[in-house]
DNA sequence: CAAAACCGTGAAAGCGCTTTCAGGGAGCGT
DNA sequence: ACGCTCCCTGAAAGCGCTTTCACGGTTTTG
């Protein structure tokens, strides 16, 4: 059988009580009985039993991502890695164990009532679709959500985001600085704020330089590699077509190259191509991407830090904080205007 | 407050032993009884509280993927990724959840009396470094643990694995038959077996055609695409160099790609190139990577499938099962002989 | 027709821990 | 000396669930 705090107890010739006090380093307790309870503890290699602990004190010490999209997009993108190593390392640094909360396809309400059922203390939800799904559950939930990317509806949950909008308008800028003028864009998911963002950055450039939004040029992808290939096939049926394509994510700008490979045009000789993210990849690629940096680890380490802290001082007061990190332009080589 | 058993229960006019079973879906129990509960479960959106459950029945639907390696080489190669997917998908299906048990680089001990705690029901550790720590954890450990990759010198864990050894073998037969004479190979970490058992294909191949394993001509590296570039440096140093390098994993041989390039040569023209794994960014490669597929996501799901099996018979007998999956080989671009 | 098997149910005993409450002893001011 | 506060400790009451045991009733068996 195992060791249980009674047996750390009787080892130590104290109660169970004091025991307890010992191992969540309560004040308030004898240094000497303080040492023989540890080192009953270190001689017994004892563990205590998590389950009984969250059920009799109502912290379980895990943290759930959450991550409202199929499983197999998940890790196509590195993007999602970089996020939970960053949630990870803070969350190790605090004792904290991550529950990875992978909805299934079929299932349509994969996070319902994470709270009640006690297991999970706080959830960092990420990249959320703006489902009625979601919004349901994060009205209902009874555990404190940190959002990474805002979620415009429900303006109560903290969040932590970046700056699309500006980033956006920033590369589009050194585009437009570069000499191209009929530049298009393919777009994020328009049901994620980070979608809309970047687009929106796009079109202030455009209007800030007088230059029109043209809806020919504008593609909705959804972040994927896949969908920035079959978005550039329907840009490339333009006439002309583009000089110039901004696509809102790496992995589209990827699929969107190998669109214009295949169709025997040359970036940047042919045509400028921009994403945004600054994944490793963009940096590997031919051409190497010029690009948005986000700072994907830290957007996760910061949301789990807001997560943690809001746990750590229970009050109850539902604390809205919002954080906004930076974006970097990263110009690379593929879209260099060549006269 | 919550909803609690006792709850349901009282509403519908039963026990809560009987409210229990129906939850469970134990025998013996009342048609009609069994529709009121689950009437009164569904009236009150009930959950059932997951540690209490677990600390009375002692079981926790929570399985754990242990993965012995620093957090950030954790996401770095998409191999693992695609293993978790494939493990959450079985998980998905039969109600298990996953618990992602990430090693800091600073905990010594990181992943001890896991089961002890009674939060794990089970663990799949994948890519296990044979050292000391996982051994010494593995042979205390108190609940049932699959592994991905076999671990040779505990004979008594079940695993799933690929055969590392043929397939490497058989990419190396296909160099050979490409002509290419002075083979070189850039090795995984020798402390994991896939490491040792490509490298031992390697050699069976060469032995086979009659041709030695030069010591110069066998580089270790890690696996990470950083040390398939540092090896290629010191490969390029031999005279002559190599006309083929078979690198032990695809991101190395990406590595391995850079540092020819960086070189001026080009691939395959100068000098031919063969990785391992078949990760999606293989194909995506220019050239496109000749290499061998191992099936990933399979692997994932086949290792929860013993895991979760043997835990559904809770019979304490330790089963030894082991399950081979094949490899496949890929041949693309970046290995044809040109004359 | 008695004995045996089975079914459906509730009472009650935990699972291993935290936390409240109360109390004894020590220290301090008056 | 007395009352007060403060420190340390143990007894005991749960946390919300599962599971064993016992029991009456019904059905099957020999």
């Amino acid at each position: 059988m195992n060791i249980t705090l009674d047996d750390i107890a009787r080892r130590a010739g104290v109660s169970r009580a004091t025991a307890s006090r010992v191992i969540n380093n309560h004040p308030h307790v004898n240094p000497a009985v303080r040492e023989r309870v540890w080192q009953a503890i270190r001689e017994t290699n004892y563990q205590p039993n998590l389950p009984a602990r969250s059920l009799a004190s109502r912290r379980s010490q895990v943290i759930g991502i959450i991550i409202p999209q199929p499983i197999h997009t998940l890790f196509a993108d590195p993007y999602f890695p970089l996020l939970i190593e960053g949630i990870a390392h803070v969350c190790n640094e605090r004792q904290f164990s991550i529950m990875l909360d992978l909805a299934t396809t079929t299932d349509s309400d994969p996070y319902r009532h994470l709270g009640r059922r006690g297991f999970l203390e706080g959830a960092i939800v990420a990249s959320a679709v703006e489902d009625q799904f979601l919004l349901q559950w994060l009205a209902q939930e009874t555990i404190p959500v940190v959002s990474v990317g805002r979620i415009t509806s429900l303006q109560a949950i903290p969040y932590v985001d970046v700056n699309n909008r500006y980033g956006a308008r920033m590369l589009v800028e050194h585009l437009l600085s570069q000499g191209y003028r009929r530049i298009a864009t393919i777009t994020g998911p328009m049901n994620i704020v980070a979608g809309r963002d970047r687009f929106a950055g796009y079109s202030d450039a455009l209007h800030a330089a007088g230059l029109p939004v043209l809806p020919e040029l504008v593609v909705e992808g959804n972040f994927s590699e896949q969908s920035g290939f079959t978005a550039m096939q329907t840009l490339l049926r333009l006439v002309p077509i583009p000089d110039a394509v901004f696509a809102a994510s790496d992995m589209m700008a990827l699929g969107a190259l190998k669109a214009l490979r295949a169709a025997g045009l040359s970036v940047p000789g042919d045509i400028g191509l921009a994403g945004f993210d600054d994944i490793p990849l963009a940096a590997a690629m031919t051409p190497a991407l010029t690009t948005v940096r986000q700072p994907i680890g830290e957007l996760g380490q910061t949301a789990a830090q807001l997560l943690l802290d809001r746990l750590a001082t229970d009050s109850l007061a539902p604390v809205t904080q919002r954080v906004m990190l930076p974006t970097e332009l990263v110009i690379r080589d593929s879209c260099v205007r060549q006269h």
